[in-house]
DNA sequence: TGGCGGCGTTCTGGATACAATATCCAATCC
DNA sequence: GGATTGGATATTGTATCCAGAACGCCGCCA
């Protein structure tokens, strides 16, 4: 049974709208199939190198081309499609190389963003976390562990008042979103075995959720760089992830 | 007179272009009507609250607004216009706040940026660096130091293989260019201000190229880091920017 | 047999035409 | 007199239509 089946609504923006006053900004439809699009190729419904017919898609939602085609431009900017003139929109393909450059910004824009959300989150956020580190600890199919260790992630940063900051992280996990089910899949063995009970990511949750209780920035901090430092170095043993 | 007058092509990608294979994907008309608006928004013939109409731009342009409505969605996921629906597009506002969180991201990609990009500066680079700073340093008008300076410290990267670290640099300066100027208008005295014959922008900049030069990968991200850092507190005392 | 060039299909890029929404102003009501 | 509502107008959002580029197919020829 595969969780969050189309619209993993899980965004960062979203998880910050949940609190506040949702912004009802009118919803056009290039919006609607910006989410749509996105929440495809995040979940892996789209795989890297699917050819994207604007046509097909017009179809599938039932507008004309034009809105699709601003969404198109949209995801593009988001680094989510790549966009060849005249010839069409295929999913990017994230190679060995860009997928390091992620994690590079990754693990130097993160540790900024759960310093500036520690000393924010609430009660709520805290709720939220427990009941989500929960579902994981209990949950066996890896994909769905997968998409739940991405709402976890950003729900942590998620009090940061920095839009663009999660804006752009929210970016980087969707981008390799799909490389990272694959890669949990290769070495998601050694990751996910239990060791006692409780296994390394579920032990690195909780050492995490501990260090925000306590409003550690320090050790927040640190879990986190040493967490993406890691995987990323990790990477190197794992180039078949990008076929 | 001022230097730069409509396309300033000083991007890091059009400078990473210069010397290596320029792709020719054949430019759309998406392209140019993003490049013109980008460079008017940059150098400042549009401001921050002006309205964008569609029909003018296409106007402008001889082209439909078509186009113009796909190069808008673009400029909008760079940060440099908001859109609201069925009311139009401006060019962004940056307040305080985000000013502040620009920087603070600069503050730690920026100096991810000078490293990655300092082992791979060839001859050929340095042969520019030396040009702009000696042209930087004989011009009086400020807007015209300002750009230059834009165009040097963008350079400084432009080695670094990393086109999405670089295209997040490049759109940080492209959304407080317009600040960046206003704030320089009026601190600037104090910057500018030569004490003997060379101003302190002046030094920073030769000690950099001198970090360069020399490969010190360490002094180099100091420079740089600090630089961002002292800039950004030193907003703290000039809010008015911001009107 | 294998490469190469013309031709048709398919799809994208752009223009034009129409629908929907916001904005502004004046008239109306309390 | 001030707030409110209704409609005219301007501008955006979407659909339809046309032109042109890319890609594949087929036959031709070395």
């Amino acid at each position: 049974m595969t969780l969050l089946s189309d619209s993993l609504e899980t965004g960062i923006t979203v998880a910050i709208d949940a609190d506040g006053a949702r912004s009802l900004a009118t919803e056009t439809r290039v919006d609607q199939v910006a989410r749509h699009l996105r929440a495809a190729i995040v979940n892996g419904r789209l795989k890297p190198g699917d050819r994207i017919r604007q046509e097909a898609i017009a179809a599938e939602l039932g507008t004309s081309r034009i809105p699709v085609r601003e969404a198109l431009r949209q995801l593009e900017s988001e680094g989510l499609i790549s966009l060849i003139p005249y010839s069409g929109a295929r999913v990017a393909r994230v190679d060995a190389e860009e997928y390091e450059e992620i994690y590079l910004m990754r693990e130097h824009l993160e540790p900024l963003a759960i310093r500036e959300s520690l000393p924010r989150l609430t009660a709520r956020h805290f709720s939220e976390i427990h009941d989500l580190v929960a579902q994981i600890e209990r949950t066996e199919d890896p994909t769905d562990v997968l998409d739940l260790d991405r709402r976890f992630h950003l729900l942590t940063y998620s009090a940061a008042a920095r839009p663009r900051l999660l804006q752009m992280i929210e970016g980087f996990w969707n981008s390799t979103q799909q490389y990272r089910r694959v890669f949990y899949r290769l070495a998601g063995d050694r990751l996910i075995s239990h060791s006692g009970n409780v296994s390394l990511t579920h032990m690195e949750h909780r050492l995490l959720v501990d260090a925000l209780e306590r409003r550690d920035a320090d050790t927040a901090d640190n879990i986190v760089r040493v967490h993406i430092r890691r995987t990323r170095l990790t990477l190197a043993r794992y180039r078949e992830v990008f076929d």
